[in-house]
DNA sequence: AAGAGCTACAACCGCGAGCCA
DNA sequence: CTGGCTCGCGGTTGTAGCTCT
């Protein structure tokens, strides 16, 4: 608000110049400390005076909340901490609060710091934008990881009917600021606003899924490796190759596998029957050309893989409550509406259940210093691809919380709301400039 | 040894939003 | 309904300490 006084922002009024400012003493801190433990902090604005402070109320309720408060955590931020931030970050942006409450112990100024000294540069050594959490895409279509980093998008959104589908995956509150291919492409028919809420949300895990798979793949070793990212995407089959794993669900779902072998076939790394990308990455089957090959190979994979979950309802928003309160983590409500604007700005919220710890319950923790390693754990990825008890397309539509609404669009699989991907097998010189990769790669 | 540059983080500031008279 | 007050969030700044040359 322009032309607010000092006093009235909260800030010491400038006139008085004997206010203190700049770093706290320990005297400082003790007088503080003593007062808010003994009588509570009650009003910031006549705290200063009550306790004998020559500061402002603000500067007395930052230094409290930020450095005297009890609990607080310091020291380093963990691997797990890290992670948390980078996908909590990636579903709500610079919401440090929101990502705070979630981090028990820290404050949300300690996380805005550690993301501007650490991660921000991180990402960015990754080639990741840390605003979009997307690949820096300029003048690397022809770079091998952003191809690689296309592919694990266009998996996950083919996938994302079963990750909505998924009712441990939970997220917090963003805005629509950020939009995605998925949008345009509106392959779930978006009419209104709840549909275009439900849109960003999934987006919104598919960043963060984004994110687990690049920090997983792309950190530590110069060569993408599609079964690393496979054996990821479906650790319950814990000791299965790529091959396996399409096979298995080849399988179940009483597909030849000889619709799809060919399409796989040839990728393999020097005579091994797995891998899509060699280790080597001056190999000839690592280069763009033959990396889109393997994209298209996959895709076809994955179209007839791909069981068009309808998406479940999304987290509930609930706006916080009372002043400058800070937007609570709230659960799926199955029996509440999906979007609301009371607050007047368009959020959706989320997660989670009665105010368990979000990071445990998001686990989205794993090593990010090397390859994925297939786990039995399954509570490791919140995926529905990795409960070997997938939720059944019966089990959805009886699920009350889908919206019917939704319903109505009859794509069978999402690959046929989007079109299929074009047979690239025979155009791999041109094959990054086909359009049917320009919506990615022009992101 | 010293100065420049960099990093980390505490603290400051502006502003939006809720509350209430 | 309006305007003042208060709180808290998020961007920015200041500076101490570290590293490099």
């Amino acid at each position: 608000m322009m032309g607010r006084s000092a006093s009235a922002s909260g800030w010491c009024d400038e006139k008085s110049s004997l206010v203190k400012k700049g770093p706290w003493t320990p005297e400082e801190d003790e007088k503080l400390v003593e007062y808010i433990k003994r009588y509570g902090h009650g009003s910031w604005r006549a705290l200063p005076k009550l306790a004998g402070l020559n500061r402002c109320g603000k500067s007395c309720r930052l230094r409290w909340t930020n450095y005297l408060r009890p609990n607080i955590k310091r020291g380093n931020f963990s691997q797990e901490e890290e992670q948390t931030i980078i996908n909590l970050h990636a579903l709500v942006g610079n919401k440090w609060s929101a990502i705070a409450n979630n981090l028990p112990g820290r404050t949300d100024n300690e996380i805005k710091n550690f993301w501007n000294t650490h991660l921000k540069k991180k990402l960015l050594q990754m080639g990741i934008d840390p605003v979009t959490h997307r690949p820096i895409t300029a003048n690397n279509s022809d770079n091998i990881h952003h191809l690689y980093y296309l592919m694990i998008n266009h998996i996950l959104s083919s996938l994302a009917p079963q990750l909505l589908a998924s009712s441990s995956f939970s997220g917090t509150c963003g805005s629509l600021a950020n939009n995605n291919l998925m949008m345009n492409m509106n392959p779930w028919g978006i009419n209104n606003n709840a549909d275009l809420m439900r849109l960003h949300y999934s987006d919104a895990k598919i960043q963060v899924l984004r994110n687990i798979l690049v920090q997983q793949f792309l950190s530590s070793t110069s060569t993408p490796n599609v079964e690393a990212a496979f054996n990821y995407l479906l650790p319950s089959y814990s000791s299965s190759s790529v091959h396996d794993h399409i096979d298995h669900e080849y399988s179940r779902v009483n597909i030849n596998h000889n619709n799809y072998s060919p399409h796989l076939q040839g990728f393999g790394n020097g005579g091994a029957p797995i891998g899509f990308v060699p280790q080597n990455p001056t190999h000839a089957s690592a280069q763009p050309s033959n990396l889109i090959s393997n994209i298209s190979g996959l895709l076809k994979a994955l179209h007839d893989l791909d069981h068009s979950q309808l998406p479940r309802a999304p987290p509930v928003l609930v706006p916080s409550s009372g002043s400058g309160k800070s937007d609570k983590l709230l659960g799926y409500d199955d029996h509440a509406p999906f979007f609301s604007s009371t607050t007047g700005s368009n959020k959706i919220c989320t997660n989670n259940n009665n105010n368990r710890d979000h990071s445990q319950q998001l686990n989205l923790g794993g090593s990010s210093s090397s390859y994925a390693t297939p786990t039995d754990d399954h509570d490791q990825l919140p995926l529905y691809l990795v409960s070997s008890a997938a939720p059944s397309p019966e089990s959805s539509a009886a699920n009350p919380t889908v919206d019917n609404s939704i319903s109505n669009t009859t794509y069978s699989t999402t690959f046929e709301a989007w079109g299929n991907p074009p047979d690239l097998m025979d155009h791999d010189d041109e094959a990054t400039n086909h359009p049917y990769w320009k919506d990615f790669i022009m992101e």
